[in-house]
DNA sequence: ACAGAAATTAAACAGCTGTTTTAAACGTAA
DNA sequence: TTACGTTTAAAACAGCTGTTTAATTTCTGT
């Protein structure tokens, strides 16, 4: 009951940094046990499977963040005064608790929750900016001449923000509306959730610069 | 030469059909093959590879996407008025262009382009919601508590947009730091990137409700 | 120290993947 | 029709995947 843990934790600490460098499908079993130093079947033997392995992965992770997200809610309730700000910096304590985990843990945790939806294909990518580069860059460019507030750095990471928000959203579009129809009998087809994508997208792309470089949004201050 | 360009329609088509549907790491070329008719080498043999086969399919839509944006946004220049809005609306004609390859063009190219970057991990999601439903529900609660001026359809779609946007940076983040570093000499590390995020999600989630729900942000208005 | 349970190990399993091979069938120009 | 280059076809290839088996070792409670 002691090396047995020992084991245990070892596959846990090579699956949790392999699938956040590599995604879970991208990993194989052997390349976790060969990290982790450990036999190929004890994975099956500690975990049942593969896919029990990737739920143990983000059960420790959840088990620390969910809570500690709730109790910061709540907390920002009792105080009133809630905002959309207010209500996204619930998430920051939650994340940095997840340090507990793993020294990088909300790194990782995010990682992993964007492998849980989606791998890269990464030559795609290169792919098409050989090929249509300079469109890009005319894209790039025109909408940093219509957003003169805002630097071009900024405008960058925005502009990919968008691109990642209409990506993410059309491939789950399918589940969201499934969900959406469920939930509120919302009639709205797939092929109109680009009508409500572009609010989205607009104001967040136009929205004023980042706020001051320091700790804001910590909820240190709420205790002064 | 009559025969070979047939079947080398029916697998771009059979092949266009699947990985939209199910993505490239989740097709197989004998599930392409099956579905086209056709023998499991075409693919090699008039394609290459099945990274080759990708390539072709991809580039059957950005052939026709691409040149279309780029005439697009020269027309928008010409004639000034440059917003954000407007330069998002001219992406609309470009993806209606799609119908020219495919009935439902559009809808295939983006969730192309959505799995060029990201695999779905569907039971991970039931798995979060069984467990943790209630929390997820507390916070879409307090989202609508907080945004009167706004339905809870609309702030369902969005908060998942900005988990969508969240998540996908994450997984980008590293290549998009690498290519901010290379065009701006950006000294922007990674684990700042939440502080971007931030304003974007924010201004997103709380834009105004979206607006008519006619034929609006087209450009017909625009020779009028 | 011993008996029994728990855990590790090496090996093989069945199934899938993309790719290659070899030969047959096809289409086309002489 | 004959001959030749192109295209199709069935089969096998080598490699990887998650999983299981069976034997061995290790640990634990008495």
């Amino acid at each position: 009951m002691k090396k047995s843990a020992q084991t245990r934790e070892h596959i846990l600490q090579a699956a949790e940094k392999l699938f956040s460098e590599f995604g879970f499908d991208g990993t194989s079993l052997r390349e976790i046990t060969h990290e982790a130093g450990v036999n190929l079947a004890s994975v099956n033997y500690h975990f049942g499977s593969k896919k029990g392995l990737i739920q143990a992965v983000m059960e420790r992770y959840q088990r620390v963040f969910m809570p500690a997200l709730q109790e910061e809610l709540e907390f920002r309730v009792a105080r009133g005064g809630i905002s959309t700000e207010s209500l996204l910096s619930c998430f920051v304590r939650p994340l940095t608790a997840l340090e507990d985990v793993r020294a990088d843990g909300a790194e990782v945790y995010l990682k992993l929750l964007g492998f849980a939806y989606s791998e890269i294909q990464g030559h795609l990518r290169r792919f098409t900016m050989n090929r249509f580069g300079s469109v890009i860059q005319d894209v790039f460019r025109l909408f940093v001449q219509a957003n003169p507030h805002l630097t071009a750095e900024t405008l960058f990471w925005r502009l990919h923000f968008a691109l990642g928000t209409v990506l993410f959203a059309q491939v789950s579009a399918k589940a969201l509306s499934e969900i959406a129809r469920a939930d509120f009998s919302d009639p709205t087809p797939e092929n109109l959730m680009m009508q409500r994508l572009l609010p989205y997208i607009a104001a967040g792309i136009s929205a004023p610069e980042m706020s001051l470089p320091e700790t804001s949004m910590h909820k240190s201050e709420a205790l002064s």
